[in-house]
DNA sequence: CTCCTCTATATCGGTTTATGATATATCCAA
DNA sequence: TTGGATATATCATAAACCGATATAGAGGAG
């Protein structure tokens, strides 16, 4: 449990996420895909309104693979695509930055500065 | 309405917000205040896990300021200190900017990707 | 067959954003 | 009187972002 704390204080050194990398891990969080799709998908989960191009999308992929934060499955083959997909640690990293928004806008509910989804 | 809704479209050009932005927002959505206790509040709204020093702080401050986003209040006179206070245009930024994380954590919900918070 | 668009990956050049360090000055307490 | 906290500001650099361009295969329209 001390060594569970230990990988998430490293973690916590890598929030917040730069938006572009944040897209990519949720992007990959539904399953693996190539870089492409990615591209396509962050259009798709931003409902339209945030978009990378090439150039902050292969840069961002290639810093996250260098991390550990996502991997390239081997069994690529003969394709001219990637496959990236998120490693453990990514996952947790993803997870972990989906609980500090989480937890903003919650102290934003309790400050009385955000006044939707209050429902309990 | 359909004037709220134009002005809204402006809103979501600056979206997502860069992450100092975000906090210097959030931090004067409390009430106006100096640079410097922006720069403490920052840091305890992270819980401590986020902080800006003075060059990111007032770089962004200029920046919000030269956009409108924030004013400096007129009374400020003698002191050496300048207090800022969101403008109209800035809290709804920031209310933009909550809604869209929101709605980004409702996915990851809806997607079991993010499996807390649950609780309807 | 040729042209066009979409898929797919990658990099160049430049802007925006972030940050550590440093500078300046005031205030207060040890 | 010295040292730390307050307070604002800028410099130089690094990180992040992005439009444009390059390359190349695949598939369909005319």
């Amino acid at each position: 449990m001390s060594r569970e704390r230990q990988i998430d204080d490293d973690l916590l050194e890598n929030l917040p996420l730069p938006t572009a990398a944040f897209f990519v891990l949720f992007a990959l969080a539904e399953g693996e895909k190539h870089g492409y799709r990615i591209m396509q998908d962050i259009r798709e989960l931003s409902g339209g309104t945030f978009s990378v191009g090439p150039a902050t999308l292969y840069t961002t992929i290639k810093k996250l693979s260098d991390q550990g934060f996502i991997g390239e499955t081997t069994d690529s083959g003969e394709d001219r695509r990637r496959i990236y997909a998120l490693t453990r640690t990514g996952k947790r990293l993803l997870d972990a930055e989906f609980r500090r928004q989480q937890q903003l806008l919650d102290l934003a509910r309790r400050k009385r500065i955000l006044r939707i989804g209050e429902q309990k």
